[in-house]
DNA sequence: TTTTTTTAAGACAAAAAATTCCGATATTAG
DNA sequence: CTAATATCGGAATTTTTTGTCTTAAAAAAA
């Protein structure tokens, strides 16, 4: 079985939406949103703490202590967080895992798959999580 | 890091691929193939196995046997491959990991990725290894 | 028939990814 | 200051994926 982002990633960009689309400022400790996104607490606080690091959101220690934003929704691109977690090892690798795949040697695949890599590039690097504000919003609720 | 397919899915379509640039029949052994895809043998041979139960290739057993295709190049589409080894777990799942994700309950990605999935979907669903024949076989021979 | 070569099958091992645990440190309330 | 609550950082554990080994069975050649 196979995924397109990792597990980590998911948990990542399900973290930072759910931050999106609370009050602006608001601090949530990793026990809230772990609870939100019904994934493993210490698993969410490890990878909300490495989006700390490339400042996507931000931490606060201590009592009434969490993590909220570190900037407006609208400056936060969904391909931040996935580089963040994921690198940006997807969008250059060979999608059948041959060597040295390029537009001068490709693989059987290559040509095909590079329109699809391009739009799905375009995509997560227009859309940012102002965007996705109401589809976010309705989908969390339902949770 | 994340990938679309599976080491073993991107295994079983560079075997087949290269079954399907040799002369119509050709019984090729686990051992050709795995040298010629620089991969581990056994596990080439694993993947090979899985191939012969839902009858992409066949297998002959003894001196000089192997593996072929058990149809013609053009019979076999990217998406038999796929799906034999990974499921279609890739094409149904949610993009974010979002429970319950669907064009009633949509995750906030998943309009915008439907169309994206659709695509991929049809371009592996429309491709044989016929169709891939000419440049399989620059990129095999460049290995 | 015996030997050699190759797939089949399943147990086993190693590596990677996911998940948990724990001790340290920071922050705030009382 | 002390107690309570959080993050931080790193080690430890579990699970999944990848890869190996070993033995059996089939096929062809000697």
């Amino acid at each position: 079985m196979t995924v397109l982002f990792s597990k980590k990633c998911e948990l990542a960009l399900q973290s930072v939406l759910y931050l999106s689309i609370l009050p602006k400022g608001t601090i949530e400790s990793a026990d809230n949103i772990s609870k939100q996104i019904k994934a493993p607490r210490e698993f969410v606080s490890k990878i909300l703490q490495s989006l700390t690091d490339v400042d996507i959101i931000k931490s606060k220690k201590g009592k009434f202590g969490g993590f909220s934003l570190a900037k407006d929704p609208k400056e936060i691109k969904l391909i931040d967080i996935i580089t963040a977690i994921d690198g940006d090892y997807v969008f250059d690798s060979c999608v059948m895992g041959f060597p040295g795949c390029s537009d001068e040697n490709p693989c059987p695949m290559h040509e095909k798959w590079a329109k699809l890599r391009e739009e799905s590039l375009q995509m997560l690097s227009t859309n940012t999580l102002a965007d996705l504000y109401e589809i976010t919003k309705r989908k969390i609720e339902k949770i």
